[in-house]
RNA sequence: GGCGACGUACCCAAGUGGUCUAAGGGGGGGGUCUGCAAAACCCCUAUUCGCCGGUUCGAAUCCGGCCGUCGCCUCCA
């Protein structure tokens, strides 16, 4: 079996066919940096990292692309709030960004365009949908984008162009259109705005304008793959059809991915609700990255995911189990003694395991069956250990094990003891050879208070970090 | 009003016509192992899938109605 994927725009689900699969394009949009990113947004960005990961473990060369949009009327007003020039503004929150994503092992996109580094890109376009009078400029220079010139509209949200004219909500803006469906794909410079002199004219990009011109510049006129949340598919994502069909006349995405919404306790994570959860904020407070990480992606990214109290607790819980099962592995493969027993069937098992694994991934990127494959593999692999699968089984597992974690990054990092632990723990093994018990459980007690968890089994002591 | 999604155990969450007397994680109860602790393993914790009808040899899965929740309908991941 070949990866599946669910397509918005085609409603199917079918086989992904690359247009090249030596190089496969992924284009996410990313954050509006003008502000700490929430717990709802990473898990839209986590399940692109999920699918870039499951690519590349598949076998293709594959290019991340994540725009950072770095100019709009939040990023204006929070720089007119603060009384400080964008860039500063931007700057300051990008690498709040990037810090999250780092420490929720995102996957470090390929590139991370700003938009306002793309300027001439993005008139590029402007120019073209011009010069094919599918664009217009309106009195004060603004130039729009004429949706009756474009039959099409409204092909991915499943709208009718004509029922938007009816119940329209009249926008409270300024600008005059010929049409109130029509788009803005530039704005004219306004007094105390940043604006750019361009060919255009002096103004500044439309929002929708940037992911078109950007994922254009690095992936091609045409790419495979175009992720976002569910909320981007109107008016966004039909923007972005909208204008880069219409400019390049070619077709711009291969397969659109949507991720629905994270719910908090049932409720819509809301500022009135007062429920919005940062991921900065957690960060700050503590909770373990790679909990918040395994509790974003345990849900299928089509479904709603419900973020409740219990969330962290039961993902940290559930990371133990994993933790304890490598440290058992890694335990098992220092000893010698018993090396070929059990060896075949913790074989079987691993692949038995891995097998399953790809299909669920491939099965639409099903996560919460690959976890599943991954919880009985350590059950499986458990019960291996208990009967004295020797240190070959716990390669064969611990190989596979590693496989999975090439794609769900839950795993430890390399475990760096803290400093003077290797020396407690080389002291208690001398103490418990010597049956000291009470020095035992003393050190246990002292390595603990350091972060290193340490256990007893029959491969003797093992340890982890908390 | 239009379009669409969803309702599965105490919580999270798969499954979408038979292998389901429903996966996996968490939580809870019991047991085994063990110097202690922890980890681990075993058993139990939904004969039932919002409610009511229907189709079918057979439905959590299809159809209809009802109840409930939610999303989008111009800048929210």
């Amino acid at each position: 079996m070949s990866l599946q994927l669910r397509d918005t725009l085609s409603g199917e689900r079918r086989p992904f066919a690359p247009i090249d699969p030596k190089r496969v394009g992924v284009y996410s949009c990313g954050p509006t940096i003008y502000g700490p990113a929430h717990i709802g947004n990473f898990r839209s960005f986590l399940f692109a990292d999920l699918l870039v990961r499951w690519l590349r473990a598949s076998g293709y060369p594959t290019t991340w692309v994540v725009n950072l949009t770095d100019i709009d009327d939040k990023i204006i007003r929070a720089s007119k709030a603060e009384g400080i020039e964008i860039r500063p503004l931007t700057d300051r929150w990008e690498a709040v960004f990037r810090s999250d994503a780092a420490a929720l092992r995102m996957t470090t996109p390929d590139h991370l365009p700003r938009a306002t580094e793309h300027i001439d890109e993005q008139v590029n376009l402007v120019t073209k949908l011009l010069e094919r009078e599918i664009a217009y400029r309106t009195e004060d220079g603004s130039i729009f984008f004429r949706i009756a010139a474009w039959p099409a509209y409204g092909k991915l949200a499943r709208l009718d162009p004509e029922a938007m004219r009816v119940g329209e909500r009249v926008e409270a803006d300024e600008y005059t259109k010929d049409d109130v469906r029509d788009f803005v794909l530039w704005k004219a410079a306004k007094e105390g705005e940043p604006a750019w002199d361009t060919s255009i004219g002096r103004g500044r990009p439309g929002w929708h304008l940037e992911c078109s011109a950007m994922s254009m510049r690095y992936l091609g006129e045409s790419f495979d793959l175009h992720t976002g949340g569910i909320d981007l598919i109107f008016p966004h994502h039909e923007d972005e059809i909208a204008q880069s069909e219409a400019a390049t006349g070619k077709s711009f995405v291969g397969t659109w991915l949507h991720c629905a919404h994270l719910h908090v306790s049932g409720d819509k994570m809301s500022k009135s609700l007062g429920n919005i959860a940062r991921v900065s904020d957690l960060l700050a407070s503590g909770v373990d990255p790679r909990a918040l990480r395994l509790a974003l992606i345990s849900a299928h990214y089509r479904t709603a995911l419900n973020y409740t109290d219990d969330s962290l607790p039961a993902a940290t819980a559930a990371l133990e189990r994993i933790d304890a099962f490598a440290a058992a592995l890694t335990a098992r493969r220092a000893v010698a003694a018993n090396a070929a027993e059990r060896v075949d069937a913790a074989k079987v098992a691993a692949s038995t395991a891995w097998d399953r694994f790809a299909a669920a991934m491939d099965d639409d990127l099903a996560v919460p069956e690959a976890l599943a494959a991954l919880f009985d593999l350590i059950r499986e692999g458990n019960r291996l250990l208990v009967d004295g699968c020797g240190a070959d089984g716990a390669s064969a597992l611990a190989a596979t094990l590693e496989r999975m974690d090439a794609v769900l990054a839950l795993l430890p990092g390399a475990s760096e003891l803290p400093s003077g632990a290797a020396q407690l723990l080389e002291a208690r093994i001398a103490a418990r050879a010597a049956k000291d018990f009470a020095a035992s459980d003393r050190l246990r007690d002292e390595l603990a208070t350091i972060g290193v968890l340490v256990e007893d089994g029959r491969d003797g002591q093992r340890w982890r970090l908390k």
